[in-house]
DNA sequence: GGTATGCTATGACTTAAGTCAGAGGACCGC
DNA sequence: GCGGTCCTCTGACTTAAGTCATAGCATACC
């Protein structure tokens, strides 16, 4: 009957090392939620009973301001694990999070984790991975947004993508963006229309190609440049 | 001969759980370091051998742009813990460390860590509790710096400032400024001049008055306010 | 005393970022 | 076909942020 969810939980980091039995145990435990795309998960600010598990389907984790600018943290698609934080400071959850498309997940009461960390040693060590990996996230972030212009941020956002998405073998990097100028906006803390801009001005320096979604880095080593030091790399030849 | 370094290790939140005779296992591994102010502990993307306890004074953890502005991260006195993210993640350090002002460290071995961990569950939840910590920590900044802009942010540090100097009593609440606009400026993601203006906006708005570096919140619910949607709080009538 | 040094405050200026509006392309359903 | 919606790109404009230069005021030091 639980055997789905204990597959599911066999797919995250966080659980992905436990016994059998401790999953049976958990995935007993959990309350499964089915979401429809747009539909909240939890507010930031709001008291947290627990985290969850993406099974299915894709949960966005974000901040919002008054004029409703969105501010993305990160995407978390089926095996992530999200509202980890409050689990273990006891605060509020520290985001807000959304169904981006229509999602299955299970939630696990904080005590439940919390006594599990305690039982099973390596639960506890992998959940410090998980969670150190998110510092890290944060703080590279925190450094883009503070210390660097939106053009700088866009070249680290590409050389990103360019990273996960695996074209190994072919030397000028080709790939296609998933998302819409809005989002990457919303990714990389800037709005829409400065983000074409921003492409503009990269198309403009020779440094990468578009068509129509389909990026191509003309000009890795440049590129790289112009997202340590803007002024650098300019004043080249444009078309 | 190593009861001073159990001691620090106890008055730390990491460390502060476990049993005497962890403490003088750990105290016994641990490398003491001495650094003058303004030495470098580590530097941002250096790989990572272990973790850093504060035993005296103040280290300041921060990344650094091409032209040399900063972003503080954070600030850690004594009982404080740094360089705790690799130690989970096996990445390198994400930021760089200096101290503030003369400081006495120790140093733990990563493998160190890890095994009491797994050794200790205690320890590994205190563990977690500051990661989260950190985590949400983090979280605050990005948004501050995607969604807000610099007088509100100035607003927010205020109040934190306040909050954490203990004048429970006073209505109108006063505190001492302990650092420079320059300080502020790098904790807050901007630069002297701007926060300095950015001050004259608060007094000029009747929210803070301030005789020399002794601020006073003249407008605690306006202040708030302002942190919250800068526009809304203009307008009022100025001396 | 004089002279560094470090800090604040300010006005003038430049540039990056953000806002607004217009135009056009792609896609969907009717 | 048509009218939606959603996206992109652009130029013109406004405003926030950052830079530069100057002046003032403490403190520390010789």
């Amino acid at each position: 009957m639980k055997t789905k969810r204990i597959a599911a939980l066999q797919c995250t980091a966080l659980f992905g090392g436990l016994t059998t039995e401790a999953l049976t145990d958990i995935a007993q435990r959990a309350v499964e939620l089915h979401l429809q795309k747009g539909e909240m998960l939890f507010l930031s600010g709001e008291p947290a009973k627990g985290l969850f598990v993406v099974v299915r389907g894709k949960i966005r984790a974000f901040q919002q301001n008054e004029d409703g600018r969105e501010q993305v943290m990160y995407v978390d698609a089926a095996g992530s694990v999200l509202g980890d934080v409050p689990v273990f400071d006891d605060g509020p959850y520290p985001a807000s999070a959304i169904a981006e498309a229509d999602a299955e997940v299970l939630f696990i009461e904080k005590s439940d984790i919390r006594e599990l960390c305690a039982k099973y040693p390596s639960l506890a060590l992998a959940a410090l991975r998980l969670m150190a990996g998110k510092v890290r996230k944060h703080a590279t972030l925190v450094e883009a947004l503070s210390l660097h212009e939106v053009g700088q941020r866009l070249a680290l956002f590409l050389l990103a993508e360019a990273q996960s998405a695996i074209f190994p073998t072919d030397v000028p990097m080709a790939f296609r963006l998933r998302l819409s100028n809005h989002e990457i906006a919303s990714r990389i803390g800037s709005v829409r229309d400065v983000v074409s801009r921003a492409f503009s001005r990269l198309k403009h320096q020779g440094l990468i190609s578009m068509d129509d979604r389909d990026v191509t880095i003309l000009d890795l080593h440049g590129l790289k440049r112009y997202a340590a030091n803007a002024r650098s790399s300019a004043c080249a030849s444009p078309k």
